[in-house]
DNA sequence: GATAAGGTTTCCAGTCACTGGAAGGTCAAG
DNA sequence: CTTGACCTTCCAGTGACTGGAAACCTTATC
């Protein structure tokens, strides 16, 4: 396969699994006109990919989970750790934009949002107080 | 004050301040020594820059507030539609990591923990299929 | 007057995970 | 033979800082 059917089959961009080969994460052969070629694991690989960058953990987690991944005596506990560290950080994200939330809706809400200029946001943000 | 003075009253690191004069956020004058000398109005300034980061605004939302704010015939509607964008931009982004925490709490509560191999978590990053 | 500590300056590089674009090589169809 | 769709590499930019080096300024102490 060359790039491009990867990448459509992985969705993920043609420009994201040339990065991924550069930084190590995949390394696909080559044909002999310089065109990557890429095997089925690659393919897995890359789809695995995907679904970890799609539930936010960083590429250097994506890279430990996949060598967890090919380390078939590896400890469950290991990967479960990964995982719970990643869920505990997403948490901490969700209560501080939670907590964005409330203040900017509690703002938005009592802007009146016409043609004077008088608006509890700037005071807000001017003063601090609300 | 100095830049010192004037970050530990802003709650802004030194780095932070010297940052937003090379965007062009504030324009401190300079001392004969070429430290910079901030007067009242760029501390205060910092302090708006400081709340509306906080309720994580970006640095052009930022700019165009500090412009709302400077412009006393603005109409507050223009400051409503920009907080309310950003309130909708926070809002996706925490249904995007509720959607992430979900799933990653299933796998984390699956997933046996011990020292054996077998893990649902990479079951599910490997094959998409729960 | 020398020295040390702490504050300040500029400039450069690095972060994270891509993304866009330029300049050029390759391949299949008509 | 040319067109168009691929593919290649390389360089630069994103956002909002952050760290560090080298050098200058100020104040206190000896």
């Amino acid at each position: 396969m060359n790039i491009g059917d990867v990448a459509q089959r992985a969705g993920l961009p043609a420009k994201t699994i040339r990065y991924y080969e550069e930084i190590g994460l995949i390394t696909p052969m080559r044909d002999t006109n310089g065109y990557r070629r890429f095997r089925d694991s690659d393919l897995h690989k890359l789809a695995f990919l995907g679904r970890a960058r799609a539930l936010g953990f960083t590429i250097e987690d994506c890279r430990t989970l996949l060598a967890l991944y090919d380390d078939k005596t590896r400890a469950s506990a290991d990967v479960k750790h990964l995982a719970k560290a990643h869920l505990d950080k997403i948490e901490d994200k969700i209560t501080q934009l939670q907590s964005m939330r409330d203040t900017l809706s509690e703002l938005v809400q009592s802007c009146a949002g016409d043609n004077r200029p008088d608006c509890p946001i700037l005071s807000d943000l001017a003063t601090g107080k609300h």
